[in-house]
DNA sequence: CGACTATTTGACGCCAGTCAACACCGGTGG
DNA sequence: CCACCGGTGTTGACTGGCGTCAAATAGTCG
């Protein structure tokens, strides 16, 4: 198995934890799948307002979603992972609304609007299967909403770590509680609505209980209960169950 | 032309404002629609969690999506309005990961999840466009993302009035600026994530610099340029252009 | 080693939250 | 017709969680 077909197999292994793909829907999803590109880290590879007639899978790395404020205050919307289809909402929206970056060297594919369309019209059962990622997303952007709105400091970060580790472990990249996420306590900060220096603080209160340690870009949950409780997190948000759709 | 049909128009505005619709997709659209229902004021109408096999069309009235924390703490994922579609994505995630309540005494027409698999079998177009209306949302909710961690107390809210004069001005429901929206402070605090006191005070500010007076659910825009300034408002993520989905 | 970026810690300030009292308004029932 | 009531809006006094500013300490890469 090539390399490609590894990383894509992440892609695969998100689809199949929420439903059953047949050979046929697996070789299409693959033969969708355009060249290769590495992206350096810290790159803006998406912009808003871009005119898009491709859209971009992540195979490898870490990226997000974000937008700006005049003042340069930095929101991210969201983090992503490999096998994340980081801006499928770009083939109908035509333009987004955002700035996608990569936070790490990343692999992405594209893969070419009018192929989607074709999917749409010759497979629809996939078609649904790619919709329902950016429900995920629009799943994942509303519990965001609801941690940066109401949630605490602590239980912000909390949940944002319990998040990843979930959606780490799908993909097969986290065990055990533990994970790589190498972002800065800057990047955290932009996620949760939260400034850096208090990042660090609540970071630190985190490990002194003993619930999480992040250091060097490597989470560790030392007491997933307990964590999962500050963050009053509740992964079903995330639609990890294997039903016809 | 029924009472119905006129408020089913709103559903088919919203689409026909970013793309073209033949006639027959207007009349399979119209087809799906099942059972009308009146729903009163404050009830919460679908659950986070409950098995769906219907979705529904909001045609009259204000609803919304919103979570709860244990503590009691209420965040509202997004105002809806007559001609939404708001709960199209329990079509595939099956379950909802929120509530949606509604705010006023509103009208409802459900749509067999069947139905909608149909859609996507024969109509893809149609199906492209719903699955647009689902990316909608998702912009949205990114939007808010933003306002809630980024922008102070002012700007959240000043951004809320912007957007729902907008979306009020597509489906008819606004004009030179004013528009009801029979929502409370507390609901406004309830999605900007503030608290009703903050919300008040800082109606008054908006009402004492001439941006904005929102009284008895109605509100009217005194300086829209101003306003939309303050917010840092620009409509391009709603997406409204008529372009080829 | 030197330049740079990220992390850590402390002191202090402010925006928004909390608490509380009062006004307003529509509805209800005596 | 008025007393009452619950929900909503308004305002003031005070508090606190998080932001800001600043400086010292790691860690990393040429």
């Amino acid at each position: 198995m090539s390399n490609k077909d590894r990383l894509v197999e992440r892609a695969l292994a998100k689809m199949r934890a929420r439903d059953v793909l047949d050979a046929d829907e697996e070789a299409v999803f693959r033969g969708a799948l355009g060249d290769l590109r590495e992206i350096p880290a810290g790159r803006t590879f998406v912009r808003a307002g871009e005119n898009l007639t491709h859209s971009i899978l992540l195979l490898d790395g870490i990226a997000c979603r974000y937008k700006d404020l005049a003042g340069g205050e930095r929101q991210i919307m969201e983090l992503h992972v490999g096998g994340d289809f980081v801006d499928l909402h770009g083939f109908l929206l035509k333009r987004l609304d955002h700035n996608i970056g990569s936070m790490t060297p990343i692999l992405i594919a594209t893969v070419p609007h009018e192929r989607l369309r074709e999917i749409t019209r010759s497979h629809p059962h996939l078609a649904r299967l790619l919709w329902l990622s950016t429900l995920i997303d629009a799943a994942i952007h509303r519990e965001r909403i609801l941690s940066i709105g109401r949630r605490d400091a602590v239980g912000r970060i909390a949940h944002l770590f319990c998040e990843m580790a979930v959606r780490m472990e799908v993909i097969g990249l986290a065990e055990g509680g533990r994970y790589r996420l190498p972002i800065t306590q800057g990047d955290i900060a932009d996620t949760t609505g939260l400034t850096p220096v208090h990042v660090n603080r609540m970071l630190k209160k985190l490990r002194d209980e003993g619930l999480l340690t992040f250091r060097g870009g490597e989470v560790t949950v030392g007491d997933r209960e307990r964590l999962a409780r500050e963050a009053e997190f509740d992964p079903a948000y995330l639609n990890l169950e294997r039903e016809p759709r």
